[in-house]
DNA sequence: CTCCAGGGATGAT
DNA sequence: ATCATCCATGGA
């Protein structure tokens, strides 16, 4: 089958892909397939370039072509050379911002963005993918490419008369009365996410917030993930240990409070790349030090070295 | 303000 | 094989 190419400069897909922002591609050969809305996609990078594919449609009303739809997701528009830069310069964001080069905020369908968002609570990256696929194995849309099967998600409408028994088999847990009840607001009118897209940041956030299951953290990732709300800074345990560490180290009692007010203006503009690179770069680092050192001291004591070396606080106040 | 629910992957032993 | 740890929201 014949792949298309597309100029992707700048880009990572392993490490957008893996960064947190979205669950349900897999690596398949030297690629990866997913649904980007209700279309199958395969993709792979081979340098500057990207080698796409999709799956037959269905008729139905005309899309865009191909490369646009996948360039659209991918953000391949983001300046990323200029995002970099707006980031401010600090020891913990300079490291950050070579470890993730070409790390995209990628654009998700809001619906998507948000049910995925709201069954993430209290789960890890594994986790989360896991229940990502569930939901759409058996409420989504299958499609084929290639040999693989993959699947859309499924519309609001489609969730919110999925029985408490379905979605709790999707090892939703707790979170089945909130999706459930989220997805009824939505599939109704009642909340309106697209046009939502006009809206402030704050009066965003606050309609976002009025959802069962969506705290600030989860309206911070759909803000960013589905709004393109690049300010937006969503702070979960791993960016608050970050922020801790690297910019208030002798700081004991930084309120949560004073964190969020931190982390609002001091990234700037493009905050929501800065808390991924961050992030990523936070997580990946874990990941290396775990598996190739077999003490836990070992890690706490570079962590203290990385503390006593950061003078930021005092210079931030 | 504090405390707690709830559960499966993951890493440590 | 067992045991501890990870996690956001909402309600008491």
């Amino acid at each position: 089958m014949r792949l298309v190419e597309i100029p992707a400069p700048d880009f990572d897909l392993d490490k957008t892909l893996d960064s947190g922002q979205v669950f349900h591609w897999e690596k398949v050969g030297d690629g990866f397939v997913g649904a980007i809305g209700d279309l199958a996609v395969y993709v792979e990078q081979r340098g500057d370039v990207l080698k796409v594919r999709c799956g037959a449609m269905p008729a139905r009303s005309p899309r865009p072509p191909l490369p646009r739809i996948v360039g659209r997701y991918f953000a391949l528009d983001h300046s990323l050379a200029e995002i970099r830069d707006s980031f401010p310069r600090d020891p913990a964001m300079n490291a950050a911002r070579d470890s993730c080069r070409g790390l995209r905020i990628i654009r998700q369908p809001k619906w998507e963005c948000l049910a995925t968002f709201i069954c993430s609570s209290m789960k890890q990256v594994a986790h989360i993918r896991q229940i990502s696929v569930a939901l759409r194995k058996r409420f989504g849309e299958q499609r084929r490419i290639g040999n693989q099967l993959v699947y859309s998600f499924p519309a609001a409408a489609r969730v919110a008369q999925a029985s408490r028994k379905e979605l709790l088999e999707c090892k939703l847990g707790y979170r089945a009365k909130n999706l459930r009840a989220t997805a009824r607001h939505v599939s109704s009118g009642q909340a309106d996410l697209e046009a939502w897209s006009t809206l402030s940041d704050a009066e965003l956030r606050k309609q976002l917030c009025a959802l069962p299951g969506v705290g600030p953290k989860i309206a911070n990732c759909v803000m960013l993930f589905a709004y393109e709300r690049l300010r937006a800074f969503p702070i979960d345990v791993w960016i608050e240990r970050v922020l801790r560490q690297r910019y208030f180290p002798r700081r004991k009692k930084m309120t949560a409070r004073r964190l969020r007010e931190f982390s609002e203006t001091y990234f700037g503009e493009n905050g929501g790349y800065a808390q991924q690179y961050l992030f990523h770069h936070a997580r990946t680092g874990e990941r290396r030090s775990k598996s190739t050192s077999t003490s836990t001291n070992r890690n706490k004591s570079m962590d203290q070295r990385a503390r006593g070396r950061d003078g930021l606080s005092a210079a931030l106040g």
